[in-house]
DNA sequence: TAGTAGTGACTAACATTTGCCCACAAATG
C-alpha cells in the first residue's frame, strides 16, 4: 500500500470508530494520523526503512506499527477485524448531509441498513420514522441527501472554481442596504485548492433583508438552512454556500472564527482560556465576570491573545501558533513584491497572443521583466518550437526587448519538454543561448517513479536547465500527478541552483503548498509563474502567491521578487 | 491513540447555530 492508501485507511477506521462510539481522542489519532500522513512528502517506505516511522507527528508505537504491517502485508487485521463489527460501507452514510455516526449506527442496529440505496428505499418506505428522534421531515431529507450525493459526488470544488461565483455573491450582497462590510471566509480565504464550501460573512445590525436576499438569489436551488444569524444554501452548480451576519463591531471575532481552520480556532480558543476568557465569534468573555471584549479587526483578536497578526493562508494549525508565539512568524510574500513572470507562452506555439501583445499586457501590470517560453519541438500538439524557430523567435524578442527600452524586459526563454525517455528537446549549445531555460514533464506522466525522477534530475543536472515547470504535472481535479520522490527532488534543486516553479494556474498550483514548505526548508529557490497563454491569464498570479503563501514563502525565497539582473545572475551561476 | 511522565496512569478538542422532535444530533469554522 502507497501514502495515499494507508491515509486512506487511516481515514475509514476514524470514521468506523465514531460509528461504532468510540472514544473521541482515539477517534482523533487516527484522523490526525491521516492526515499527517497525506501532508508527507516521503515515501513511508523509506522512512520504515530508516525506523523513523513514529518521528511523524501523531504516530505513536501502535500507529507505526499498524503503517508497517500494511506496508509488509498490504492490509491491516485491525481493519478487518473492525470491519465484522462495522462494515465499511457504512462510512458512505456519514457522507449524507443530516447523517451524523449516531444516526448511522442507530439505522444500522436496527433496520440492518448497510448501503445508501437501501437507506433510500427505506426512507421513501417510511421506514424510518418508527426510529427515535426521526420523522417525516428527516426521511425526507435523507431521501434529498441521498440523492445529492449521488449526483454531486462528494468531492470538493477547485480553487479556481469557487472563487468566481464566491465574488459574483460579495458583490451583490455589498450592494444591499444596511451591509457595512462583506467578505469570503473559510478555506476559500484561506485559499486552499480545492473548498468544500463557500462561506461569507456580511457586518449589518439587521440580519433579516440580507438573509432574505441571500435565500433568493436566483442561482439557489434549496434554501438548507435559514435562522436568525447563519443560513446555509445548495446553489443550482451544486455548491453550498453559508452566510452569516454579524454586527460590525465583533467583525473581528467573527471574520477570524468563520475563516478557520476549524483546528486554528480551536488553538485559539484554548490559547484564550489559559488567560482566563471564552473566545467565541462575538466576542471575548472573561471568566471572572468582567465585561466582554469586543473586537472589530481581526488583528485586536491576536493582539488579545499575545499573538502577531496571522495570515488567513497560514491558518492550518500547521505551527503558525508556535511560530508566532515564538515571534517567529516569516512576512510571507505579497502580490507587490511579484516583479516579472518567468513563464509565458505566444502564438510561436500554444499562446494565444504575440510576445508583443503579451509583454504590453505584462508591462501594464506593473512587471518589470518576463520570460517568453514557448512549448519545444517534440510537444507538437502545443506547436513546439524547432531550433530553426526558436533561432527566429530569438531575432524577433531582441528587437522587441530594445522597442521596450530599459525599464521592461522582455527575455527569452523556453519550456522544453523532458522526453518519455529522458532526453532533453535541445542540445546544450542551444540552451547555452537562451536567457532562461524551464524543462518540464508533459507526456509520460504515468510513469513509475524511478523512471520520473530520472527524467527529472536528468534536466535538474543539467547546467543549463534554470527552472523545472509545474513539477508533477498535475491538473485539480481530474489528473493526480506524476509519481515525484518530491523530498529528492527539493533536495538536487536546491543543490543544483535550479528553481522550482510554483505554477499560478489554479487547475495546476503545483508546486503545492507543502511542497514549498519543504523547499523553503531544504533551501530551494522558488518562481511564481503564470504559465499564461494569453493576457487574460495573468490574473492567476494571485492563486499562486496565495499557494506559496500557504508554504510560508517570504520574499527572499521567491526568484519573481527579484531584479532581472539579479535572476540572470543566478541563472548564470548554476553548474 | 499519542504524548508525557516515568514504566502504569493520566490528559487531551472550543463554542456555537439550526433542524426537528420534544432533548438531541448534526453541522459550522
Amino acid at each position: 500500500m502507497n501514502n495515499r492508501e494507508i491515509a486512506e485507511t487511516f481515514e475509514t477506521v476514524a470514521d468506523m470508530l465514531a460509528i461504532r462510539g468510540d472514544q473521541i481522542h482515539r477517534i482523533i489519532a487516527y484522523r490526525r494520523a491521516a492526515e499527517n500522513i497525506r501532508e508527507l512528502n516521503r515515501d513511508l517506505n523509506a522512512i520504515m526503512a530508516e525506523g523513523n516511522l513514529t518521528s511523524i507527528p501523531g504516530i505513536g508505537a501502535t500507529l507505526a506499527e499498524k503503517i508497517e504491517e500494511m506496508l509488509t502485508n498490504n492490509r491491516l487485521a485491525f481493519y478487518d477485524r473492525l470491519a465484522e463489527q462495522i462494515p465499511p460501507k457504512l462510512v458512505e452514510m456519514l457522507k449524507v448531509e443530516g447523517l451524523g455516526p449516531k444516526r448511522v449506527k442507530q439505522i444500522y442496529d436496527s433496520l440492518g441498513i448497510t448501503d445508501l440505496d437501501q437507506l433510500s428505499k427505506a426512507a421513501q418506505e417510511g421506514g424510518l420514522r418508527q426510529l427515535p428522534g426521526m420523522g417525516a421531515k428527516s426521511e425526507a431529507r435523507i431521501i434529498a441527501g441521498v440523492e445529492a450525493l449521488v449526483r454531486h459526488g462528494d468531492s470538493r470544488t477547485p480553487l479556481g472554481v469557487a472563487w468566481p461565483v464566491a465574488n459574483l455573491i460579495v458583490e451583490q450582497l455589498r450592494d444591499l442596504a444596511g451591509v457595512e462590510r462583506v467578505d469570503v471566509a473559510g478555506s476559500l480565504r484561506r485559499m486552499r485548492e480545492s473548498i468544500g464550501d463557500i462561506d461569507i460573512l456580511v457586518a449589518a445590525d439587521d440580519a433579516e433583508p440580507i438573509m432574505e436576499f441571500f435565500c433568493a438569489m436566483e442561482n439557489v436551488e434549496t434554501v438548507l438552512g435559514r435562522g436568525p444569524t447563519k443560513s446555509s444554501v445548495n446553489l443550482i452548480n451544486g455548491l453550498q454556500v453559508d452566510l452569516r451576519v454579524l454586527p460590525a463591531a465583533r467583525w473581528g471575532t467573527s471574520l477570524s472564527y468563520f475563516t478557520g481552520s476549524k483546528s486554528h480556532n480551536v488553538r485559539l480558543r484554548e490559547l484564550a482560556i489559559k488567560q482566563g476568557l471564552s473566545l467565541n465569534e462575538y466576542s471575548f468573555t472573561p471568566q471572572d465576570g468582567q465585561a466582554d471584549i469586543l473586537c472589530a479587526t481581526e488583528e485586536a483578536v491576536y493582539e488579545t491573545l499575545g499573538l502577531p497578526y496571522i495570515p488567513p493562508p497560514m491558518r492550518e494549525d500547521k505551527g503558525e501558533i508556535e511560530a508566532a508565539l515564538k515571534g517567529e512568524l516569516p512576512t510571507l510574500v505579497q502580490m507587490e513584491d511579484i516583479r516579472s513572470d518567468l513563464h509565458m507562452h505566444s502564438t510561436w506555439s500554444d499562446g494565444k497572443m504575440t510576445i508583443k501583445e503579451m509583454a504590453e499586457a505584462a508591462s501594464r501590470r506593473g512587471l518589470s521583466h518576463i520570460v517568453i517560453a514557448d512549448h519545444s519541438a517534440s510537444l507538437g500538439i502545443a506547436n513546439g518550437l524547432t531550433i530553426e524557430r526558436l533561432r527566429d523567435q530569438a531575432a524577433e524578442i531582441r528587437a522587441l526587448d530594445r522597442e521596450f527600452g530599459p525599464n521592461f524586459r522582455i527575455l527569452h526563454g523556453t519550456e522544453m519538454e523532458i522526453r518519455a525517455n529522458g532526453e532533453l528537446d535541445f542540445p546544450d549549445e542551444i540552451l547555452a543561448a537562451l536567457d532562461f531555460v524551464i524543462a518540464s514533464l508533459h507526456v509520460g506522466l504515468r510513469q513509475p517513479r524511478e523512471q520520473i525522477m530520472e527524467r527529472l534530475l536528468g534536466a535538474v543536472n543539467n547546467p543549463h536547465v534554470d527552472m523545472i515547470a509545474h513539477p508533477t504535472g498535475r491538473l485539480i481535479p481530474d489528473r493526480p500527478g506524476a509519481d515525484v520522490e518530491m523530498e529528492v527532488l527539493i533536495q538536487r534543486a536546491a543543490d543544483t541552483g535550479t528553481i522550482l516553479e510554483v505554477n499560478a494556474n489554479p487547475q495546476r498550483l503545483d508546486l503545492q503548498a507543502k511542497d514549498v514548505r519543504r523547499a523553503i526548508e531544504i533551501g530551494a529557490k522558488l518562481a511564481i509563474n503564470t504559465d499564461a497563454h494569453h493576457a487574460d491569464h495573468f490574473q492567476f498570479i494571485h492563486f499562486g502567491v496565495a499557494t506559496a503563501q500557504r508554504g510560508w514563502a517570504t520574499a527572499e525565497d521567491v526568484v519573481n521578487t527579484w531584479s532581472a539582473d539579479k535572476l540572470m545572475a543566478f541563472v548564470e551561476n548554476k553548474s
